[in-house]
DNA sequence: TAGGATTGTTCCAGATAATAGAATAAGATC
DNA sequence: GATCTTATTCTATTATCTGGAACAATCCTA
């Protein structure tokens, strides 16, 4: 709420549409970011100017199309997603299951890229959302072996399923576990049914991303996590060893 | 240049960074847009604040990954591009040759989605490009049906190809007979090699959206003009009947 | 390695451009 | 058709952005 300059509250307008995933009016922005009408109206108005934000026939606002404009060719240009994608296909094809990477990017972790699994029942990200960091897989990768790197969300910490492990001892003790291990796990705690298993891409012993598989709770059971632990840590590794040019 | 507020003098950086496909720094935004060094530095933070831009290892910037997902679930949104989808795919499939769809947002013309061929030499357009008004088949069609909602650009309009058909009487006569005929045509007037057939999608007798069939000029040629141009109005009718709902 | 040039970052007084309240217009609701 | 809500415009005030200049870091060249 306590917002920067005008620049950051145009784009918190951006946030606050994207988020919404309807339309919204003036007044509902302006009550959701505590800004009054006419400012609001007045960033609406810049933003349309340049097409980061659409009016629907009824004159509310969403986000514009300018948006994909910008974002196009952004992932292409990403060295990880380029070293990323045939691992991902390829791991993917062989165990029928969603793979995805994601990574740290302006203190988010997000979603780059994902291939999905052939199931009836998949996971199925969208890329370019954010994860949270602790409830997830990757997150507590990000936590162990970077934990300089992310921080906790400011507002309050809240459990996303009964399973959710908030930040406090138990977390600590499981980031220690992530740490000797090598890899993080995440059964129901982020959304419930869902289990995933990540390891990372090291980087000159960096962490520079993460590969993760995640599916339905119950076609990945415990009993199996150690074959596709080993099987993720391997892409990880290929990953990285694409990165340093080591393969074509 | 001239650019309005701060808000907008912020967006144009995006673009800037966006159109330069490398990395850039400050001192050079700066120039390109004719801003000073520390207002453009300012600027940079505040959208960095964001994710709006990032910076790679030596310092300098480049779009943030926070556009991909502020543009994430954009197009699955957009009704046009949902009712597009099924079309596009049976056209390409039963046609070979790229086809796709664009539609104005925010006063510019933009691709909202394509499916590509099947040949070697294929058309391969960039969802979220911006279209040219004139020498585009797609960009010709709102020119002649819905002359008012597009407008030429601010600059000097400059020839892309010896081909290109620069406003002015030939242009004029040439919109005449987009308009009689009901659709348009773009041979080599864009891209050297590049011929594209565009039919309109028309909603209650308004232009809301452009299909357009896109290829090497040396597999449209053309005497086979005909044939291409029956297909791609078809294209275009259903797409407008998927709108109004008429088909599931 | 040192010198010179370019680029990135910080600072601050001054002025522009953003702010927020209120008034008006448009539209929805009953 | 009256009353509510919402969108848009207006204006005085002042907070915020501006941009020149100084400083620091970096790169290039000799």
């Amino acid at each position: 709420m306590p917002s920067g300059g005008t620049v950051e509250k145009a784009l918190d307008i951006l946030y606050c549409l994207h988020e919404s995933q309807a339309p919204l009016g003036v007044t509902q922005i302006g009550r959701s970011l505590s800004l009054p009408k006419s400012t609001t109206y007045r960033l609406l108005a810049a933003l349309g100017r340049r097409g980061l934000v659409d009016r629907d026939p009824r004159g509310r606002y969403q986000p514009g199309m300018a948006l994909v404009t910008l974002a196009s060719g952004l992932l292409e240009r990403d060295p990880v997603v380029v070293a990323a994608r045939p691992v991902l296909e390829e791991q993917a094809r062989a165990r029928g299951e969603t793979i995805f990477l994601a990574a740290l990017r302006s203190g988010r972790i997000l979603v780059l890229d994902k291939e999905e699994g052939s199931g009836f029942l998949r996971a199925a990200p969208r890329v370019g959302t954010e994860l949270p960091v602790y409830a997830t897989a990757i997150g507590k990768l990000y936590l162990a072996l970077a934990p300089d790197a992310v921080s906790l969300p400011e507002g309050p910490i809240h459990a996303f399923t009964p399973l959710t492990c908030l930040p406090g001892p138990a977390l600590d003790r499981e980031l220690a576990r992530v740490r000797s291990q090598g890899w993080a796990s995440n059964l129901d705690e982020w959304i419930l049914g869902l289990t995933g298993l990540a390891a990372p891409v090291l980087q000159a012993g960096r962490l520079v991303a993460a590969v993760a598989v995640a599916g339905a709770s119950s076609r990945l059971p415990p009993r199996e996590h150690g074959r596709f632990v080993q099987e993720i840590l391997a892409a990880g590794r290929a990953i990285a060893e694409r990165l340093e040019g080591r393969v074509a």
